[in-house]
DNA sequence: TATGAATGAGCGTTCATTCAT
DNA sequence: CATGAATGAACGCTCATTCAT
């Protein structure tokens, strides 16, 4: 991606490497707006017109960093379609791995998700993209039975969506759960509800 | 706040008032950064000193803001702890009317919404209050045995609020879903789970 | 032309025109590139930003300094055919005072001609577009049997602008000649030639 | 010029030649301030740093393509007195094959045309040496009494360059007209004037 | 003979904010 | 209650030029 041929171990795609690294932090925890080239720069050693020599502009920078957020979370998601013919014990288990990995990314790369996820205007699109995916494995299990047919797999994994970034930012983030905890909750909450059936 | 001895229907009082909606609407818009003190200006006819006239800085409009949509949510969830002693039959109607509640004040303030929920750097404490609220009635059911035992209503309620901000940015918005249905999908799951149990 | 209502007089208008001023100088001296928004202002008495309060950018301002010229030139060059049936004598007379007064144009307004003339990407268009008036009325001349047929008269009205950029720089701005001189110089030599008729 | 003793045919020189004939092609079609080394390096396949191997600076590479022009338009108007003792048909024959010559030196290399004669700040001092030695071409054939005495023929030689750097631009770069048309039309006019004698 | 990497110096432009009226 | 006019303080970006290899 713009690579201009640079080898890796070069000196130069080492100052790139941590053009991207710095910029991810100043961006995540003061915004975009609030993020200045002249700071990245300054805290990568190097001076600004350096800067320029690796990315086109502030917004190309902002947006490689989303991009990279964006392919991983692809990564992540792809392949994923459960095998059909599971047991039902089964199948808690597995979505419970699925949700956890994707916990343990965000986790791994808060700055990242806090760009990619929560700063970026491409954020809704990317959410967007992960419903989706999730989307389609739900419906897959309900035609296979396992869920309630009354239930529309396109809201459900909205909803499944919104509280994983809920969860990312209110008890990840700050370290109160971690990824397998908050998985294993937010599965055992949707797959059995809250109330107490007599 | 800030009224400064303004009688309401006063010409003055006229032109803040109109300044707070043109500039909710453009800070929805366009965030708090793409919006400009010239535009909100222009759009009411105005000139960019009167604009100070009423508010002391731009933070100060945007932060009033914020603060007049905390508040309206504040009245909206004061005084909702549901009766002790409801059939269990009810539990569902009472909820869901509660959540119907939000979801139409956020549908019929989407700018206020936009601004106090996802632009304001009060947003975290915001949800934070928001599912402090919801946490403590759904602790009170907990105790009175409507729900499981097991379940951590601090982090059950981060989950809703997760799933309403989810599905207000994404079918409340865009019109895609009304409240009312979206406060049923949204119990309904919570409530009795996705699994088909056997 | 963008002029934002304000009157003439308004305290306003007054720096419009002194900056209008002091950049035509500073552009014709330095050219377009040398001259720095930063030296305007400065010599303007006032600051950067107020600078565009009045013009959009830099390039605006050149392009309004190049109109200005170029529409000045036109009102110089409209309703000027000769009369048919003039004198024989005459005719040197009538094509003097044309070419006097645009040689007293250039000289009242050394800087916007160095810039609409000289300087400007519009220069060729500008120059093309006062040989196209050239052109007519010395085709029409031509027509009433002034002329030797075989001239083309767009050509040679191409040649009468070249002749009258070069002597405006090297005689008329340097004031070794004055307008009424060199039309006269110029015309008598276009009219009867350089050589001696044996 | 600055060769640094370097043979012609080795490879560096090769890069030298190639470094001036873009660099001309650019700051003809651009202007100087457009032009950038960056561009320049790139064309010719090479690295910003290699360029200042051959060149010292911008501006020096720019005022070398100035001095070739200026060298080589020397070459072309030196020993060109006429003879004296003409007849006078022949007159017309002589100076139109200078003209035209020049024409064509123009037509062959527009690029440093471009340069030397519009872009260069030694433009006005380049047209000057022309303007001069047509002068004392002319004064000694007024002297010879082939013009008219009255004629100021320094006034005439600026005449004579303005005709030609306009025909340059409008007729000759635009491919209108050839050298050849160019020298006899201009000629024509200059010797008998547009004005039918009675 | 050449280049990968970097920079000094500067410029145009923007915007929230204020002064004087 | 309002505005015409102005500015302080930045910031993103560019480009010719150079150092070390």
């Amino acid at each position: 991606m713009s690579n201009r041929g640079r080898k890796k171990g070069s000196i130069g795609e080492k100052s790139r490497e941590q053009l991207l690294t710095i910029a991810a932090a100043q961006f995540a925890t003061n915004g975009f707006y609030e993020t200045k080239i002249s700071t990245i720069v300054k805290d990568a050693g190097l001076t600004q017109p350096t800067f320029y020599l690796y990315f086109k502009s502030k917004e190309a920078i902002f947006k490689e960093l989303t991009t990279i957020f964006k392919n991983s979370l692809l990564n992540l998601t792809e392949d994923s379609l459960l095998d059909s013919g599971l047991k039902e014990e089964m199948i808690k288990q597995e979505i419970q791995g699925k949700v956890g990995a994707i916990f343990r990314f965000f986790r791994e790369n808060p700055h990242l998700t806090k760009i990619g996820f929560f700063l970026s205007e491409e954020s809704e699109a990317i959410k967007k993209m992960l419903a989706h995916a999730i989307s389609m494995n739900l419906a897959q299990e309900q035609r296979d039975g396992y869920f309630h047919q009354h239930l529309k797999m396109d809201v459900v994994a909205e909803i499944v969506v919104g509280i994983m970034e809920r969860l990312t930012v209110s008890r990840l983030f700050t370290g109160l759960s971690d990824p397998e905890e908050l998985a294993e909750e937010m599965v055992e909450l949707l797959l059995f509800g809250m109330q107490v059936q007599h």
